[in-house]
RNA sequence: GGAGGAAUGGCCGAGUGGUUUAAGGCGGCGGUCUUGAAAACCGCAGUGCUCGAAAGGGUACCGGGGGUUCGAAUCCCUCUUCCUCCGCCA
């Protein structure tokens, strides 16, 4: 949510940095804001007349009749302002509501240093680590996972419907031996703490990291209870400290969390792609930065430098862009994303995303900070990152390693985290 | 799931319709005193909105929302959370 004050006060700069998100600008919907605040503020100040006037005859009547003197002129006059206190009472919550949704709706301001562009095309390439793999053969990940029976997508149709995975045998073992090393790398050599959260939230939660109002139809609902299946870490991560006031000196606060994520994929016309790269259910390890306004793109650096970590421990070969304004989610200010070579699709694929917030989720969240003793407390910047989604890491790995006699190499990082194993091969009996 | 009880400021805690401008205590900050510190004493301290160039006003907020009343921390309804007990359960 952006800062009322600033479209206030800078209208005409917030039309044309929203503009370069690409469509026909948001002219229309930054006018209807300020319309609806002129309006607001108007009913208020009457309001607010008329109260004190109330609360002013309302002790008059209090000392009359502690005197046992006669009220009933004062009682009247007050009376008569009771409708019209009623009416304003009820217009100014309907223009607050109604300013609220409307400033919710309007996307975050790209950073000045975010490339104008319409979409993927245009996302400028910042830098690439290792390089694509020499392979004696090329299969995808679904084709050698079915070999190595590391997992069942016709099982899992049968229990859930299509857009899951099971994980079977040595595949389950891969996945946890990944979130394992995802978590101590984070923990261990980057000081995030770990976090496991509930994994059903209630919409606030949602609208704080603005999944809602937007994106309703990809959520998981449990109707009965009006709770959601959280779609990532992000959201009850960063609601953990939704309408609090953080001591200056705690900042930065940064947070690893390992959830399952959940997403109805809708409008995706049957999730689009084989395999493990699009599913209504995956794991995700997402890092999670709260942090004083001044440090925040230094936050989002080292932040992307702690997610490429991963892939350069597990010697994955990758490249990082950053998203220009017509690429980048309403929400961010500046999101550099990770994209990994697979093989198996010829192409690079995303595997992270980080962004800077800004003060964004932080305002709807009400997640705020006092710089110092005294100060008014301020909205703090957050920022978040996948490090990584699990299960295309180990389609990296399944592809990237695949050796010559349909075996697949198990990185040396990862071998402590599967009792030392060194190489998945096929097994030695059908599976079932 | 059932039956009770509770929610007041950073913390503890008083307050059951009207000078309450939420008592008092603890903790915090500033000052006086002191070589310094402690103690003592004095003072300052919430959040949002709004008016104002500013100084400074106004208004709302006692878990959330709604209601009764000229006036609500206080009375009524409702929701949430916590506690105690019962039932069920990994």
């Amino acid at each position: 949510m952006l800062d009322i004050r600033l479209l206030r006060e800078n209208a005409d700069s917030v039309k044309a940095r929203l503009a370069t998100r690409g469509g026909s600008g948001l002219d229309a919907e930054v006018d209807a804001v300020l319309a609806c605040d002129t309006e607001r503020r108007a009913a208020e100040t009457r309001l607010q007349t008329l109260q004190a006037d109330r609360n002013r005859l309302s002790k008059e009547i209090g000392r009359l009749r502690a005197q046992g003197q006669d009220s009933s002129a004062i009682e009247a006059q007050v009376k008569a302002q009771a409708a019209e206190m009623q009416e304003l009472s009820q217009a100014s919550a309907i223009l607050e509501e109604t300013q609220r949704e409307r400033l919710l709706a309007l996307p975050n301001l790209p950073q000045q240093s975010v490339p104008a562009g319409r979409g993927e095309e245009d996302n400028p390439l910042i830098r690439t680590w290792g390089e694509k793999p020499v392979l004696a053969k090329t299969e995808d990940h679904v084709a050698i996972g079915q070999r190595l029976q590391l997992f069942d997508f016709e099982r899992a149709a049968k229990l859930s419907g299509s857009g899951f995975v099971c994980y079977t045998g040595k595949g389950a073992r891969l996945e946890r031996a990944l979130i394992n090393f995802l978590l101590d790398l984070h923990t261990r050599e980057h000081g995030y703490t770990e976090i496991s959260p509930p994994l059903v939230v209630r919409p606030e939660a949602l609208t704080g990291t603005s999944q809602l109002p937007k994106f309703e139809e990809q959520l998981y609902r449990i109707e009965r209870d009006d709770l959601y299946l959280v779609p990532t870490a992000e959201v009850p991560v960063t609601n953990l400290h939704r309408e609090e006031i953080l001591p200056a000196a705690s900042l930065p606060l940064r947070y690893v969390s390992y959830t399952p994520c959940f997403r109805r994929e809708a409008g995706s016309a049957g999730l689009g792609t084989r395999g493990l790269i699009r599913l209504h259910q995956f794991d995700k390890v997402e890092l999670v930065k709260f942090v004083a306004p001044e440090t925040s793109y230094a936050e989002l650096e080292t932040l992307v430098a702690d997610a490429e970590k991963v892939l350069q421990g597990l010697g994955l070969h990758y490249r990082v862009v950053t998203l220009c304004t017509g690429d980048m989610s309403a929400t961010s200010a500046k999101t550099y994303d990770l994209e990994v070579w697979l093989p198996g699709q010829n192409a690079f694929r995303e595997i992270s995303s980080c962004s800077n917030f800004e003060d964004y989720q932080a305002r709807r969240a009400k997640i705020r900070y006092r710089p110092a003793a005294g100060d008014k407390p301020r909205a703090v910047h957050t920022l978040n990152g996948s490090a990584l989604a699990v299960g295309r890491t180990l389609v990296a790995i399944l592809e990237q390693y695949q050796d010559a006699d349909g075996s697949v190499v198990i990185p040396p990082a990862l071998r402590p985290y599967v009792g030392g194993t060194e190489r998945v091969s096929p097994p030695q009996k059908p599976n079932g």
